[in-house]
DNA sequence: CTTCAGATGCTCT
DNA sequence: GAGCATCTGAAGA
């Protein structure tokens, strides 16, 4: 399956964040093992001109260095502590734009992303979570092993990369207000949220990715 | 279904 | 020292 290039992240990070949806992120583990999850929900963060984007104004700081990126590289930050949110840079090189991926749903390997998420296979998990897998950026990157130890990687190879996907019909996205963000002055309203509703696979789909 | 408190450590002032 | 692009479990309705 065709693995995005870098020009496909080299565009308005809104129009990025959009096309993000249905596309699957591979994640390949050390010992070889290979992740994969549907992309469901995304936002767009813009910092020359986002309160809300953590190098607004091209503030920059040794964490948000890597927003000042090529487009095509990951973001991965540390927050509340004990969570992770994976992001990928946008727009060219220079411009501190990028996309937060929030929600996923699991598509392979789901045994290992269940281990990572909640320390059982798939097979054991409640309804509920199964409902709510990876919806949300810290489950996500829970669920596929993503630290600050893969902050700063290549999305055009291993061990992390997007190919493109199924797109969801245009009816089928929703678009609102970003999650989180109420400090942010009038950006806390700008409508940079995009996401779907996917029902989480009872087995894992074929071998693609 | 909803609200709510607490966890936990890095980042920047 | 304050705040944070979050999540969980417990308790209530």
């Amino acid at each position: 399956m065709e693995i995005l290039p870098k020009e496909f992240y080299d565009r308005d990070t809104r129009t990025v964040a959009r096309e993000l949806l249905g596309c699957i992120l591979v994640r390949v583990l050390d010992g070889g093992a290979r992740l994969a999850v549907r992309i469901t929900e995304t936002e767009a963060y813009i910092g020359r001109m986002d309160k809300a984007c953590h190098a607004y104004q091209y503030k920059r700081t040794p964490r948000t260095e890597t927003l000042f990126a090529a487009p095509g590289i990951s973001y991965i930050y540390l927050i509340y502590g004990m969570y992770h949110c994976l992001n990928f840079i946008t727009e060219r090189a220079g411009e501190p734009c990028g996309v937060l991926i929030r929600g996923a749903v699991p598509v392979q390997n789901r045994d290992i992303i269940a281990e990572n998420r909640f320390g059982c296979k798939a097979s054991e998990l409640s309804a509920y979570q199964r409902r709510h897998f990876l919806d949300g950026p810290g489950k996500l990157c829970k669920g596929l092993a993503l630290t600050r130890k893969e902050n700063g990687l290549d999305l055009t190879k291993p061990p992390l990369y997007v190919c493109r996907g199924t797109s969801p019909r245009p009816e089928e996205v929703q678009v609102g207000k970003r999650i989180g963000v109420d400090y942010a002055q009038e950006a806390a309203d700008f409508p940079w949220r995009f996401w779907f509703a996917a029902e989480t696979p009872e087995e894992d789909e074929d071998d693609l990715f």
